[in-house]
Formats: structure tokens, sequence, C-alpha cells
RNA sequence: GUGGACGUAGCUCAGCUGGUAGAGCCCCGGAUUGUGAUUCCGGCCGUCGUGGGUUCGAGCCCCAUCGUCCACCCCA
């Protein structure tokens, strides 16, 4: 035997045990999404490097140390997606959506980023992605994060708490920049490593240290609230009316900042506690200006993206049932001309009975292996066939669930056994 | 990227101060003829994550490496 080829760090194999979560988790927000009128698109996984460095930030994490990138054998240098926003804004403004046009849109799939692995943290993760174009008032921010309320109810999660801030326009925010450094300046030898590094490139990153020993100087901090521009403001508190109105409950954390820089006003983050570090379920908020950034017509945009991992994680962690797939009819059958008939029996029980689910035991064995097999498949009905059977043109039927074995003309067998498992 | 814990059969784990591996579950077969519980009997299953080193001898010690998890970091 040769040697084993190691999965990747960080890379997950998605077993059957645990498809029927995502099969939940992805139908719910198929559901929602179309019952709000947001319709699918679906990009490429790589994109020119290039683009998320312009989307993202030159000087973000993301960009700097986790985005898988490469030269192809051009030299060109690409990268795997390590977040759907940009790719969508390009998409959007490649295919001429933008003109004139307002669009609500999501997309599901796998992102890329080359973090150190945790819980709920991986290297390949799937992110449910939604993003609206042309709408630029609150309404559109409100209806995003209402969506999201709605998913939460209908897969059963509690335990999530949504949090709301606005960062106000771009040139609000320098102004604020600016006395935020100049406020930590006048403190330097209170600020840690981190925080000293990022004084003077991303001084609003200090916010969201987790550092209990800068938790004070941090609180004594000018807030951003308090330094928006007038229009940011009435957006920021029209959105709060339409979330009191709309039922869902939130709370203003002044120092929520996002670590992608194409954010401006809304932002947000529906946070729990049942996921270690892993804080952030689902989190997104405007960027008016990232489709000029990447060279398209002008178009207020927002967007939000959940972490399906975590989401399901979290539906695990509290109790949450998934339906398990399991058989309605389980053929069980020995011998050799048993089998051919059976799979023949199968075939056109499947033909006359459309979506009834219907598993042969293929593997042999006696039949008290097989029935052992059919009781764990969790099947309904055993429909049985030995030499006997096939000499009489009929098959034993036995219900697994209590009641009496019977026999079934094969002509009968499809009928009967839609009348046995819809009662 | 930094610090720490862990890595033994498909699964959950045991393995004393180093003497060359064990349990339960699962799976397979049997307890008279073709029928799923339970019980009983029997059986299968391991390059002890990987590669080096120390030693007469290593699952147990040392080094490296890969992976998982936790915290930081970051974020979905």
């Amino acid at each position: 035997m040769s040697e084993h080829i190691e999965p990747l760090r960080g890379m997950n194999d998605v077993l059957p045990d645990e498809a029927p979560w995502w099969n939940r988790l992805e139908s719910v927000t198929r559901e929602v999404f179309s019952t709000y009128g947001y319709r699918e698109i679906r990009v490429p996984l790589l994109e020119r490097t290039q683009l998320f460095k312009r989307a993202i930030g030159e000087h973000t994490d993301i960009v700097e140390k986790e985005m898988f990138s490469f030269e192809d054998r051009d030299g060109q240098s690409l990268a795997l997606r390590p977040e759907a926003t940009a790719s969508i804004v390009r998409a959007a403004i490649s295919n001429g959506l933008l003109h004139n046009q307002k669009h609500r849109l999501f997309t599901i799939g796998p992102m890329f980023r080359g973090e150190r692995p945790q819980k709920g943290r991986y290297r390949q993760f799937y992110q449910v992605d939604a993003e609206a174009f042309g709408y630029s008032g609150p309404e559109v921010d409100a209806e995003l994060i209402l969506m999201t309320a709605r998913m939460w109810q209908l897969l059963g999660i509690s335990r999530v708490r949504l949090e709301i801030n606005s960062l106000g326009t771009a040139e609000a925010r320098a102004r604020y920049r600016d006395l935020l450094r100049e406020y930590f300046r006048g403190h330097y030898s209170q600020l840690d490593a981190d925080s000293q590094r990022r004084l003077e490139g991303n001084p609003l990153r200090i916010l969201d240290s987790k550092n209990a020993d800068m938790a004070q100087l941090i609180a004594a901090a000018p807030l951003l609230t308090d330094h928006l521009d007038d229009e940011s403001t009435a957006h920021f508190e029209r959105l709060k009316k339409l979330l009191e109105s709309g039922g869902v409950a939130y709370t203003v954390n002044p120092r929520l900042v996002r670590g992608l820089d194409y954010y401006s006003r809304t932002v947000f983050e529906w946070v729990t506690d049942a996921l270690g570090s892993q804080n952030a379920v689902c989190s997104g908020g405007r960027y008016d200006g990232l489709v000029t950034q990447l060279g398209g017509e002008a178009t207020p945009a927002i967007g939000w993206a959940m972490g399906m991992e975590r989401v399901i994680l979290l539906m695990q962690e509290l109790g949450c049932q998934v339906p398990v797939e399991q058989p309605d009819v389980y053929v069980v059958m020995a011998g050799e001309s048993a089998l051919a008939r059976g799979l023949q029996l199968a075939e056109s029980i499947r033909t006359a009975a459309p979506g009834l689910k219907i598993e042969t035991d293929l593997g042999g064995g006696s039949f008290k292996a097989q029935f052992k097999r059919a009781d764990k498949s969790g099947a309904h009905v055993a429909v049985v066939l030995g030499d006997d059977e096939v000499a009489r043109g009929e098959a034993s039927v036995k219900p697994l669930r209590g009641g009496e074995q019977t026999t079934v003309s094969f002509d009968a067998l499809a009928a009967h056994l839609v009348a046995m498992i819809s009662k």
C-alpha cells in the first residue's frame, strides 16, 4: 500500500452525516431570499489578485497575510476569493448590471483565507452572501437585517444578538480617525504593541481590542457616533426606527468597526456567545464607495455574509434537529434470480410511484443480516424476495414498525407500498 | 503569525517507573429450515499521526514535521 495523501490544513470534508445540516441551511436561506426577491448570482472562485487588493484594502489583514494568491503560467497574479462582495461588484460592473438598475442578489459558496484553523474558522469556509445595489435609503439596510432575523427564526436559532453601528461617510471617518489618533497618542505608553502598530495605519481597529488592560482607555475614547456627518446620523436614526418597528432588537456598539476598508455608514454584526472566540455568525454593511473604486458608475450598495460552518455549529449546539434521510422501502433479497428480479422490481416501483424512496440490499449475506440492515436504514417497510417469491410472482411485504407480514403480487406492489407509506 | 494542549483499531478511550498493544461500541458469522429487539458464543480490524534520534529494547524519553483543539490575532 502506498502512503496516504493527507488533507490540507483547514480544509474539511463534509461527510454524509453532516450533509443534511448543510442542505437545511441552504434550502432555508434560498427560500427566504426568494420571498424577498433576491436572485442568485454565481461568480468565479478565482479572480485577479488586484481586485481584492483594491476592494478590501491593501493594508488589511485579509489581503496582507491571509489571501491564497499565486502566479499562473503566464505570470499574472491570481487569488482564491477571500470573500464574495468584491467578486460580485466586479461581476455587476463587467456585465453592465449597474446601469440605471437596481439589483438584489445572493450567492452561496466557498471562500478561502489562510488563517490558523480553529473551531468555526477554516481555510476553506462557506458563506451565504447577500448584496443590494442601487438603493441608497436606510430601508434596504433594514430589509437585509430583517431578512437575517427571519432566517434565524426559520432555522430555530436563538442566542444571537444584533450589534449595529454607523461609520459615517469616508470624509467623516477620516476626521474622526485624526481625532482618535490624537487621543491615543496622548496615552501612547498605555497601548499594547499591536495597538501601537495600528495607531498610524488604522487607529479604529484599536477600539476592537480585547485586551482588558486597555478597556478603560478605550471606553474613554471619543465616539465615532458623536462625530458623524448629519446625513449619516439621519440615516442611522431612521434605520434604528425601522428595526424597532420590524421587531428586531439591537444594541448600538460604537466600537464595531469592520476589518474591510470598503464599509461606510451602516455596519452590523450578529454575534453569539455559544461558539467560543468565533463569535460573529453574520455581518455586513453599506459600501457606497466601492463600485466607483472598482471603476463602475457611482452606485449605493450594501450586503452581508453569513458563515455557514458557524451557523451549523450553532444549530447543533442549540439542539436543533434536522431530518435524516431514510428510505421508505428496503428490499431484502437472496439468491441469484431474486437479485436480478429484485433490481428490476425496484426500478418498476420507482417508475410507478415516483418519490417513493427504495433502497435495495445489494450487500448479500443471510436474510437475518439483511433484516438488520433494513432495520437500521430506518425504512418503514421491507419487501422480501427469495426464490419462492420469484417463482410465485409475488413479494412478501413486512411492515418494520409493527403489523402483519403479507404477500402481494408484483403487479400490485407499487400501489400497495404507496398506500402503506402514506398511512 | 504567537503561545499552549493533544494525536493509540471505523468510533469513544485505556495502556503503571520504557520490556515490542487492550476494552466497549460498530461490523461479520453462529445459537437447526428464509425474517430486524435482548442475551450468549466466535471472528475481523492497528505502519500506536509521520520521519529521525537515544536505548539491548519506545505507544511511553528527545528532536523535527503534519494535523486537530484552545487562547491571542483576525473574522464569517
